[in-house]
DNA sequence: AACTTGTCCTGTCATGCCGTCAGCTTACCG
DNA sequence: CGGTAAGCTGACGGCATGACAGGACAAGTT
């Protein structure tokens, strides 16, 4: 699918070149989630990796385009996050488990990526066209399928709510609790609360109704 | 209240001082807003306010320094959102058109500041204890009064929703809707259907209920 | 084994920003 | 007018950036 692996000066990267770009990737991972996205330096990464600054250079641009990659990665992984919406049930005690187990599943995978996730959502909000497009994929993985779910849904009730708009709206509160949890504790909920009171906006918003008990 | 502007070598900043103190600062919000938060330099904040790096040093310790300047001048301006739901009706008509003021004020906030506002929160999210409390401080500003208006609405429905963490995952909505408007768009919905969309979740978290024709 | 080819890495260099300091200029005050 | 403190900057060592040329290395060829 994806084209070789090349150098930013053209050269196809063999076997030990792509384990090379592959540790600097790692390394730059592990960095971003220990400090601040705008004190990572190439050549902290270079070090980490073993190797120079120059190698670096040899792969990736600059940062910003050794983060793309990750990120690309990322989003390619997102697309399993189709599964937690795609032909569940909405309907009474299993449309709440569905419920539950969307917020788990997306908060598991935010807290994986969340150092990742925080310079694209950045990145994003600057209006970087290409963060903007790798934060809509993962999100959309998840926003796709709920819209439709909620279509589904509101035949039965009232039609002047815009299903994506309510997709949309929940997936950004998921998005927005998982990465700023700690607002929540400073509210008083609880983390162990938290789970419960996100899965029950979601059914509400698309079931329409309260949960049965 | 606050005590004297001081510079970083402790001397006490006189008017003239102040003024390129401030000048500095304005140049800094205009650069952010302009440029990748990872971009910014100091060099080009000071060759922008016609003074040289050495004076910004004077002032403050770093760039972040400087910026958390300007979050915390932001978070006094965000005590006026208080207004918005201190004291207003969440009954009938008059209580759906108190949820669309509500978004609008908050939107136009986040908007007036959203420079700014990117940086404080990815620095919440990277875990920098100053940019959370102030995060939190803005975000209060309103939870707070909220979280109050939903514990005096529920009496009369059930009271198995715990109301700091409905008021706060509506705040977060606003927040990411804020920050993120084009990600709604990108949804399809329209920039024109976004507010009545927040204001209705906003009215349902509350009131627990549709909102009167 | 010498040769060839292409990949892979690094030493080195020019450039530019960072952060500090000494010292010059300016403003204020008695 | 002289003293004092505020205000500003040139200059500097240090470090990151980004480019390049050339050496090391692996693998196949003759």
């Amino acid at each position: 699918m994806t084209g070789q692996v090349r150098t930013v000066d053209g050269r196809v990267a063999g076997r030990r070149g792509q384990e090379t770009r592959q540790k600097l990737l790692d390394c730059l991972r592990e960095m971003l989630s220990t400090s601040p996205y705008r004190d990572v330096k190439v050549i902290d990464v270079a070090r980490m990796a073993g190797t120079s600054p120059a190698t670096f250079y040899q792969y990736f641009p600059d940062v910003e385009g050794a983060v793309l990659e990750i990120a690309e990665e990322m989003a390619e992984d997102s697309a399993g996050l189709k599964e937690l919406v795609d032909g569940k049930s909405w309907a009474g005690k299993t449309g709440y488990a569905t419920s539950e187990d969307l917020v788990d599943g997306f908060l598991a995978f935010w807290r994986k990526n969340d150092a990742i996730l925080r310079v694209v959502t950045l990145g994003a909000a600057e209006g970087d066209k290409r963060f903007f497009k790798i934060r809509m994929k993962v999100l959309n993985s998840v926003a796709g399928p709920l819209s439709e779910a909620v279509k589904a849904n509101q035949g039965k009730t009232d039609k002047s709510v815009d299903p994506a708009a309510v997709a949309g709206a929940l997936i950004s509160l998921l998005a927005s609790a998982a990465e700023h949890q700690k607002a929540f504790t400073s509210w008083g909920v609880k983390v162990k609360d938290l789970k419960p009171n996100l899965a029950l906006q979601v059914y509400l918003g698309v079931a329409g109704k309260k949960p049965p008990k």
